[in-house]
DNA sequence: ATTAAATAGGATAAAATTGTCCTATTTATA
DNA sequence: TATAAATAGGACAATTTTATCCTATTTAAT
């Protein structure tokens, strides 16, 4: 459904998120351990969050990664997957036609938009913190 | 959501099914011709999908590919989809965890749950014959 | 000032997916 | 029987995605 990147990104943003909420801010190393991604390529998602204002870095010693308190009830899933994967996941035509839509649909045109749309909701709908909720007593994991 | 391959697959079949029910066999450049797909990138799909009994494929001159009209009722999307792409669609974790249940969750395991239900049920539910329905008028489209 | 720890980013490599090419085989028909 | 048209399938190539490596830059702390 996403990119290995979308997903390393979905994942440390709510990482990134977890421990601002606790107000400390995190390291490349500590993120790609506790998400379980290879390092240098979560790099490159991270610059990409950064760039799209999603985290926030700093760079220098003592440096890290960290996303403001506003920003971490603010931000949903929905942007993050669209910073990273554009908007191929919402509009795409579920055969792989260019053009397909109400006009000139696929087959399946209606059933995809339906099934879009839940997904489109709910990745409006969910914040980093709600991301959050759950994983400090282990109901819910980012790992494994 | 889908592979290419399997984008062609589903594009494929639907046409074959269209021309089976005329009573026409179909060659694989016809194919790929009104499905707007790689000739022979496409004939790789086919004999996937012949090996996996979904269309049935006819050898030398006057040969082509055809689905027997009981098959176009019976055969589901979803079975096409497993035969091209697996059960990642069905069963993968939406931020990729390999260790994903109901047990020890990533945080919107319940979300996708839902989601993927519904598009596994569209799936299961949508035969060959459905696809069909509205080729023929120009209501909906393989090609663009 | 030096050092060490951190992000930024360019270059490159590996892997997976997508796509092409060529030959073998099959089979209807002239 | 020879030919032409079709699928089967192996080998290879191109592209995209994923991943790694190295150097530059920034910055806190000694």
């Amino acid at each position: 459904m996403f990119s290995k990147a979308c997903e390393y990104a979905i994942r440390a943003s709510t990482y990134i998120a977890l421990k601002s909420l606790e107000g400390t801010r995190v390291s490349l190393k500590e993120i790609a351990e506790k998400i379980d991604s290879p390092v240098a390529f979560t790099a490159k998602v991270l610059q990409q969050l950064s760039k799209n204002n999603i985290v926030d870095s700093v760079k220098g010693a003592t440096g890290g990664f960290q996303i403001s308190t506003q920003n971490i009830s603010n931000i949903k899933l929905a942007q993050i997957v669209y910073a990273i994967d554009g908007n191929n996941v919402y509009e795409g035509c579920g055969l792989g036609l260019k053009k397909c839509n109400a006009n000139e649909p696929c087959p399946v045109h209606d059933k995809f938009v339906q099934i879009r749309a839940d997904l489109k909701n709910m990745l409006e709908n969910t914040s980093l913190y709600d991301m959050t909720i759950g994983l400090e007593e282990g109901l819910t994991s980012l790992r494994r």
